[in-house]
DNA sequence: GAACGCAATAGTGTCGACACTTTCTTGACG
DNA sequence: CGTCAAGAAAGTGTCGACACTATTGCGTTC
């Protein structure tokens, strides 16, 4: 079991540079983004023990902030922690999947209501113009701007909802499933449906139909899921086959593969 | 989970005994649930910027359990961290409660609906049996049970809606809402219109009337909202008056009080 | 006497070390 | 051969110490 540490996260550029006496500048914060970008890059894998004493050499700091960083997302929920035998990866299971999406829609659906009650007509003028700004060009980008884009979309509109907490779920679920929707935006089918929801939607904002809106809101994030069935197959071959099968066949000894 | 933290928390049971080398058994968790604790009693400030010598000091551990349970606390909302300045309390500003309800009703909701699709006949029946294993004696007990009740009855509406993220979610707003509710309780008027509620909501559940079911559930919420301005103001008292107004005074200076 | 530094103090952020627990290895026993 | 136990190794949980940053208090200058 020659372990070999390739999280590799030596090379990313937010580390490692000055080896000097520079002690200063959160390390714990920039743990928190390699670790969570090494998660949403199956770079550690689903179900996964997480080494703290490895990852710690592979970030060159000490554990002490790698281990907040991991608090931190254990209670955003992309870890989880068991009292000594330490945090693993959590599985990504279908249902689990689901059950996020499942709720994306209805803190979405709920954002939109609210946003058509109580949004002023330049706020509301806010969003025509986000997605104007960026329809004609949307299509023709890397996947990362892609989803971006689309999160901002999502995201003003949760924030016209007048609730910051809408907002601060939106983007706790999003940070969780952009793993997986970054590998669904690369099928080609993706773009042109979107684009026409979007419009679809903005149009409902224009008009304040708060139900129409909900509605196609609410058949924009499920057109997604049936596709992230297939996404997720994909993201499991992906994530497993690089190694070898038999790695994909240990984990099935666990609960939810 | 009977751990009483007086901030002089030396005389928490559930710590402190056995000075001996019993190095073991999760100082993180218990602290984690003794400043909660303090946090909901108001024991720490809303404002006051958190001492961690001093709580590691009162709570008889190192600071490295402090600080694990502070970030934990802080990814939950109920503090806030600023870089070299340490952690702070979150203040509870109107507005913010008010977030905190909407964002309840609009999970509670969803909840409802979803179990009605989903729950099959035992398991509506098992919210029935919650509820009227409590009822008769629900009014007559201490506030501390009428509240573990009540989030118990609605926490059971969101796993029979079969989704976890949701009983997640409201696990997480229960808690941040709930010292707020204890005061609310001890209102005398509370009670009555309580049970009536909950009794048309298991009443709605049963014939699966999910449109029903949740507007009796958005005013069950927003009903208790109009209290919660005036508990609101109460607790404000209840928290600054002790010492002297002198405290409200020096708050006013920062955001929300 | 008010504004400005500047030293002293208090407090956070990170580290390396060590105690304790879990997991792996090895070898005796059936 | 498989099972189990004891010891070794690996890994987590917590600690105390120190580096660095913010804050406070004091003396100096205008």
């Amino acid at each position: 079991m020659t372990e070999r540490a390739e999280i590799g996260a030596d090379n990313d550029p937010s580390f490692a540079s000055e080896a000097e006496t520079r002690r200063t500048a959160d390390s714990s914060e920039r743990a928190y983004l390699s670790i969570r970008k090494l998660l949403v890059e199956f770079k550690l894998k689903p179900g996964e023990r997480i080494n703290e004493v490895q990852l710690s050499r592979s970030l060159g700091v000490s554990r002490t902030p790698i281990r907040e960083a991991l608090n931190r997302l254990a209670s955003e929920g992309f870890v989880s922690l068991t009292p000594n035998r330490g945090f693993f990866v959590r599985s990504l299971s279908t249902e689990g999947l689901l059950d996020l999406y499942e709720l994306r829609s209805i803190i979405e659906c709920a954002a939109f209501k609210l946003m058509c009650e109580r949004a002023d007509d330049s706020e509301i003028d806010r969003l025509r113009q986000y997605w104007e700004a960026i329809v004609d060009v949307y299509p023709n980008q890397p996947p990362d701007i892609i989803l971006a884009e689309d999160e901002g979309f999502h995201l003003l509109i949760a924030e016209l909802s007048g609730n910051p907490e809408l907002v601060g779920q939106l983007s706790s679920i999003n940070a969780r499933i952009r793993f997986i929707r970054r590998i669904q935006i690369e099928h080609p089918s993706h773009d042109k449906a979107q684009i026409t929801s979007h419009s679809a939607i903005v149009e409902a904002a224009v008009k304040r139909d708060a139900e129409n809106g909900a509605k196609l809101l609410r058949e924009h994030i499920e057109m997604t899921v049936s596709a992230t069935q297939q996404a997720l197959k994909d993201a499991l071959l992906k994530v497993f086959a690089p190694d070898n099968g038999a790695e994909l066949k240990r984990r099935r000894r666990g609960r939810e593969g």
